[in-house]
RNA sequence: GCACUCGUAGCUCAGCUGGAUAGAGCGGCAGCCUCCGAAGCUGUAGGUCAGAGGUUCGAAUCCUCUCGAGUGCACCA
């Protein structure tokens, strides 16, 4: 509604400005005034233009008032201070608008490949993994087709680097530290299945013994480093026994990731990995590729000789900066033909590094490798729909992935530079379209307060304890384990049901505390911008008041018990203001507390759009709170079944049907369900 | 050293492409449950938007510098 308003007044204005003045191109600036009085919407317009027309501001906007009026869905224009131009809406035809649905479709052409998660199957996901996982899916909700939206088509990819150190290092942690036999560790694994242990928490404390234990005995250290390598090497060549066992085991934990996410509402389409990036040769399609358009090329100079690298944007002027007359005297002719700040590719030993096998990749998503693809196999089934793995040999009827219009990686901050070069890979092939398409969604890293280490049990040194906040560390065991949060969400969550719910089943309470728990998560994770560190602390992570999402929750269970007890259908209390006269009860003190709900429910498009073009959730989670604080206004002004009017009882009932229709629409965005009761 | 991000109320954070009196939540203080559920609401105190210049009709927002914080900068993975 809003939207719409909002484009209708801006096409006005443009044409107002070139029949008037002959002006085109005008960017016009469009605000929400600072108080209803003001109006709905307004504009500064005439102070922009004021210079150019050299005319007052005020002169300009009473000719641009007049030609506004007549716009329909606007009531009134006036001119406020020295040229603003306050716009107000027709607030009984706004109301039937929403009331009915209309609003600006959000749609487009073109697989968006969302991908998110990406854990390393080798021990527990934890809070940092959870800011990713919950963005990426939030940002996959608000893409993707809808009853409100007809969206865009989104594939959810969550990438398995089931190759890296990361496995090799628990696998060495059980045959080499432990001394276990691989029949010993199959036994392991049923053993942990039998007395119902999570295998991603039993690695999460080997994994960081592990890393120890490389450093423990100088006199082992070198031996043990090169156990580490041996098992690399074999892992990525695959078809022995210590590449089966790192399969066995991160498959393992990949079960117990999606089983965790899954809690959260979180499911995915597929699940690419990078043994089949290695085993099907992605690589060596993506180097031919890469040569044949001039962007790698083996160096014959300088530290990187003996590599393929690739030239870095900007590195063709210090070319020509150091093959100055006086720079080639000095530093010998060689300087001047190598380019120090080139980016290895290859090593000189002819083992890719992670930016090429990611360039690779990336040439997949975007449909650029025709002639490679993964193998397709069924992992998961989720209630609705099956979730995917790659491999060799995959099933001959599949769903395929690749060939994105536009790809979101959600990865943290700390990988922009990484990301960056993959880009520029891409733009350097000539490939400029993809690599406009591409979106890192980068996100600050989720760290611990000292004070909440300490509570915690770690050893925090005197240094530490003087910093802002610590980073998480997978490798050191230090940290938040996800399952840890959310048990401990559901059990604080569940004390409160039982003690207001003592009417409801075991089972419903539990349900009810487990949606209360996973809106407080998510609405947690989702309140801040994505470049905010969040130093997690427990005290506010656990609340359920002010600005949280179980706040928002309870705005909407109001709602629906306004309309239980009045014993009147949402759709037929909504669909009820159709045919009532409206215009009395808008207007005034009366009406305005009214009209303030309406006014904030006008802008779910305008707000869905915002967060879509910056993907960042946390403009829907900040708008969801906002209309739950004008909910509760709402209800604290006006109480609905007291009424005697008749009309205005209608009203109140359809303000707070179509208040819960939009509150659980915009939770549902953020992967947030309404509960029953609370 | 270089690059990027940031510095807003006691604390944690919003502040859309520059626009009207800089906003929330938490915490503090004072209140509100015979009335749709108090996980709620009302009132109140609290800000030199790190500092200094500049651009502009107008700057928390754009530019420069200073101070302070964080992250990233290997033929590692």
């Amino acid at each position: 509604m809003y939207r719409t308003l909002k484009q209708a007044l801006l096409d006005r204005i443009a044409d107002v400005l070139r029949s008037k003045y002959d002006l085109s191109g005008v960017n016009v600036a469009t605000e929400q005034p600072p108080n209803l009085q003001l109006g709905e919407l307004a504009t500064p317009v005439a102070f922009e233009l004021a210079k150019r027309l050299r005319k007052a501001p005020r002169a300009i906007a009473l000719d641009l008032a007049g030609e506004l009026g007549s716009i329909a869905g606007v009531a009134s224009v006036e001119i406020a201070g020295a040229g603003y131009l306050n716009i107000k809406f027709d607030r009984a035809a706004a109301v039937r608008r929403i009331a009915a649905g209309e609003h600006f479709d959000l749609r487009g052409e073109g697989l968006r490949l969302i991908e998110h998660t990406s854990i390393n199957p080798n021990k527990a996901a934890h809070v940092g993994h959870l800011r990713n996982a919950i963005l990426g899916d939030t940002f996959a909700r608000l893409l993707r087709p809808d009853g409100y939206k007809a969206g865009y088509p989104v594939a959810v990819q969550n990438y398995i680097d089931n190759t890296g150190v990361q496995v090799a290092d628990v696998v060495v942690a059980l045959l080499h530290m432990e001394g276990k036999s691989p029949a010993e560790i199959d036994a392991l694994l049923l053993e942990l299945k039998a007395r119902g242990e999570r295998v991603d928490y039993y690695l999460w404390d080997l994994y960081a013994r592990v890393s120890q234990w490389y450093q423990a005995d100088p006199a082992q250290k070198d031996a043990r480093k090169a156990i580490r390598l041996q098992t690399l090497h074999e892992l990525e060549e695959g078809n022995n026994d210590t590449a089966r066992i790192a399969d066995v085991l991160s498959t393992a934990v990949l079960h117990r990731h999606l089983a965790t996410m899954q809690r959260l509402g979180i499911e995915y389409d597929f699940l690419p990995r990078e043994s089949e990036i290695l085993h099907a040769h992605f690589w060596e399609s993506a180097r031919a590729l890469m040569i044949e358009r001039g962007v790698l090329y083996e160096e014959t100079a300088g530290k990187n000789k003996g590599c393929w690298v690739m030239r870095r944007p900007g590195a063709e002027a210090r070319d020509l900066l150091s093959s100055r007359p006086e720079q080639s005297e000095v530093e010998g002719p060689a300087v001047s033909s190598t380019d120090e700040d080139a980016k290895v590719i290859v090593r000189s030993n002819g083992t890719v590094t992670y930016v090429g096998k990611d360039i690779a990749y990336h040439l997949w998503k975007f449909g650029l490798l025709p002639d490679r693809d993964f193998g397709y196999t069924p992992f998961h089934k989720y209630p609705d729909h099956t979730c995917w793995i790659s491999t060799l040999q995959g099933e001959a009827e599949h769903p395929h992935f690749g060939r994105a219009a536009a790809i979101y990686n959600v990865i943290d901050s700390r990988q922009n530079d990484p990301q960056a070069n993959v880009v520029e890979a891409l733009r350097a092939m000539g490939f400029s379209d993809a690599a406009d398409r591409y979106t890192h969604v980068n996100y600050a890293m989720v760290a611990l307060t000292p004070r909440c280490a300490v509570d915690l049990g770690y050893a925090v040194s005197d240094e530490d304890m003087q910093r802002p906040y610590l980073e998480v560390s997978g490798r050191k065991g230090f940290g938040v384990k996800a399952d840890d949060l959310l048990d401990r969400l559901i059990a604080a969550a569940k004390v409160q049901v039982d003690a207001r719910h003592p009417e409801d089943d075991d089972a419903q309470r539990l349900q009810t505390a487990t949606e209360i728990a996973v809106g407080a998560l998510r609405y947690f994770m989702l309140k801040y911008t994505r470049n905010t560190v969040i130093a997690f602390d427990f005290r506010e992570a656990l609340s359920f008041e002010g600005e949280t999402g179980p706040y928002v929750q309870y705005a909407a269970v109001r709602a629906a018990n306004i309309l239980r007890k009045a014993e009147v259908l949402p759709e037929a209390a909504a669909t009820a203001l159709e045919t009532l006269d409206l215009a009395d009860h808008l207007h005034g003190a009366e009406g305005d507390s009214v009209w303030a709900l309406w006014l904030q429910l006008s802008r779910v498009t305008i707000v869905l759009e915002q967060a879509i073009a910056a993907a960042e959730p946390a403009i829907v989670a900040r708008y969801a709170f906002q209309l739950a604080q004008e909910f509760n206004n709402f209800y604290h002004r006006n109480h609905v079944l007291n009424e005697t009017g008749r009309d205005r009882r209608t009203l109140l009932l359809g303000t707070a049907a179509v208040a819960l229709r939009e509150v659980t629409r915009v939770l549902g965005w953020l992967g947030i369900a309404v509960p029953q009761s609370m």
